[in-house]
DNA sequence: GCCGTTTTCGGCCCGACTGTTTTCAGTCG
């Protein structure tokens, strides 16, 4: 079992334990458990086999003994004993806004209830409304949160949660009465997905505010209407999807602004981490103030918060509980990298394959995007469904790469493609085709159902190919739609060390991968990482901008990224490794 | 179930909002 499947397993038990009532803080261990262990960098089986479970945080003698059953056998019994108390039903049904465990359980003792439809047939003949501690309302809720259900996902990707969150912004921020606005939450850590908008804004006077939130354009349904706090589920068109989601809006007084702002940025985590570096002060945090017998903090940002606690600023990527604030204390964080610094970008498609601009077009966007550079890296010969290029149709998109080069001022671009690795692990042209471009993009595009070992051996076999310059997206996961195929990261990022390849964060919203935590293993390893937007056109070239968010939450800086080099540095590097090519070849 | 530079037992973040209540439990973030 692997990092992500018993960090599952473990959510799954807690949750289970949840709904048969049990102790809360006995729940919570799970849960902290699943967590610590869904963002460890190394392999949890590693540790199962060195016998250092316990040193990880949160994991302590019951639960080593249950981690080390996962690993080795791939089974819990507890879980299998919980799973048999526990209808499946009851942990759909928690999915409903306004259901918790307390609630799901009294509707399963009470009514037998244990599905989605029986719940909804019971709230159709009026039976919920009678419960102790129910009512017309909360049935009403319930129905409304089956439909929703139906209709939404649960998640939407960062591009649109990014949309849906401007429009929000936009509407507000001009207002008179509003002071300070920004945006909080999982959104402005920049998660590769987000459950719901978090908007916070400070004011004298919260009441018109709150009233232009509830009655903003999209507004399917009002969650809460208070004084100081507003839910809404909203619904937009982005990019022709139709995006529904939950936003939130807070409204404190200005002076509390900046607390507020940590607060509801979260993580949860790392706000607990905080309070607990405040109560060591002889300090209380929250969202409120810094305060202390007597004695009131003023803080005018969130720099002044950390400054309180003597502690540097931590930016919001960062503020996950992974080590940040221990980083911190010994001032060993990291000077993350940022947009200004991506010089240009290597993985993009164009009309030659199955991109909508021409060379032209997209050289011209990366330029008034203040690039330096751009690569190519339309699709290999094989994958005919993408169009992908014949070795004449190469030959032919090198001429005018050439021809194009002559032509710009002050802006290069490179002959790269991106070359399908075939099932055996192969490329998808011959030495004499591969040797024409400056740079390789290798990806795995075709026969997904591998085993784990097939492909990793497949992938590793690939990066030992002398043209092979970097890997492309290396799961092929696509966000909220399909898994990653099976692969082992660490044994490829292990072998991106021995050849020195270079490993793409891939920034299309869609894919955001190598993702977060094994750019945090990458950055331990010394593997260089390259940022590229996958662009199929003009505008998706911005998506860069995803994926240094990527970088920054795996603790990247600049000299960690492949394409801050300059021009003249990146054609260096290019020759070099050609001329190892071709001396092998 | 985990954890400990006041602790090996007794805490574990805590405030807003809602709906059902008549003083509060449940949910959420």
């Amino acid at each position: 079992m692997d990092n992500q499947q018993v960090s599952a397993a473990l959510a799954e038990v807690g949750t289970l334990m949840e709904l048969l009532g049990e102790n809360p803080f006995k729940v919570n261990a799970y849960a902290n458990a699943s967590r610590t262990i869904g963002q460890l960098t190394d392999e949890i089986a590693s540790h199962v086999n060195k016998g250092t479970l316990g040193e990880i945080p949160g994991i302590g003698p019951t639960l080593q003994e249950k981690i080390s059953s996962l690993v080795k056998t791939g089974k819990l019994e507890f879980l299998e004993e919980l799973r048999a108390k526990v209808p499946s039903g009851l942990v759909k049904m928690l999915a409903i806004q306004g259901l918790g465990p307390k609630k799901v359980k009294a509707l399963y003792d009470q009514l037998q209830i244990d599905s989605l439809e029986k719940l909804k047939s019971a709230c159709d003949e009026s039976k919920v409304a009678e419960l102790k501690g129910f009512g017309a309302k909360t049935q009403q809720k319930i129905l409304e949160g089956i439909e929703f259900l139906g209709s939404v996902a649960g998640r939407v990707r960062l591009d649109e949660a990014d949309s849906v969150a401007n429009s929000l912004l936009n509407l507000l921020k001009d207002m008179k009465e509003v002071i300070r606005i920004e945006v909080c939450g999982s959104l402005r850590r920049r998660r590769e997905t987000v459950k719901d908008i978090d908007v916070l804004v400070s004011s004298k006077n919260p009441a018109p505010i709150m009233e232009k939130f509830v009655t903003a354009p999209g507004v399917i349904q009002v969650l809460g209407h208070g004084e100081t706090k507003s839910s809404i589920f909203v619904e937009a068109l982005v990019n022709g999807s139709r995006i529904k989601m939950q936003a939130d809006l807070r409204v404190v007084k200005d002076e509390e602004f900046p607390f507020a702002l940590a607060y509801f940025t979260g993580s949860k985590e790392h706000n607990v981490a905080m309070r607990s570096r405040a109560i060591e002060y002889g300090l209380k945090l929250n969202e409120y103030g810094l305060t202390g017998e007597n004695k009131n903090i003023k803080c005018k940002t969130e720099e002044d918060i950390y400054k309180a606690l003597d502690l540097p600023y931590i930016a919001p990527e960062l503020r996950e509980d992974t080590g940040e604030i221990n980083a911190a204390l010994k001032a060993t964080l990291p000077t993350l990298i940022e947009s200004k610094q991506i010089q240009g970008v290597f993985h993009n498609h164009t009309t030659y394959s199955d991109g909508a601009n021409s060379l032209e077009e997209m050289a011209n966007k990366a330029k008034s995007l203040g690039l330096k550079y751009l690569g190519f890296g339309d699709h290999s010969q094989s994958l005919t469904v993408a169009n992908g290029l014949s070795p004449e149709r190469v030959k032919k998109q090198i001429a005018e790469i050439d021809e194009l080069n002559s032509k710009m001022k002050g802006f290069r671009i490179f002959k790269g493609i991106e070359c399908d690795i075939l099932a055996d692990g192969s490329l998808d042209y011959d030495d004499e085709i591969l040797s024409l471009f400056d740079y390789v993009v290798g990806s795995v595009h075709t026969h997904f159902q591998m085993t784990r070992e097939e492909m990793t051996q497949r992938i590793i076999k690939a990066m030992n190919h002398p043209a092979i310059t970097m890997l492309g997206h290396l799961t092929g996961r696509l966000l909220l739609r399909r898994d990653g195929y099976a692969v082992n990261q660490e044994a490829v990022l292990q072998e991106a060390v021995k050849t020195k390849t270079l490993i793409e964060i891939n920034a299309h919203p869609m894919r955001l991968d190598l993702d977060w935590i094994h750019c945090k293993r990458a950055k331990e390893l010394g593997v260089k990482l390259v940022i590229n937007p996958d662009a199929h056109s003009t505008e998706d070239l911005e998506y860069y901008e995803y994926g240094v968010s990527v970088a920054r939450r795996g603790w990247l800086e600049k000299d960690e990224i492949f394409n801050t080099l300059t021009t003249i540095e990146v054609e260096a590097y290019f020759s070099e490794r050609r001329k190892a090519f071709t001396k092998k070849k």
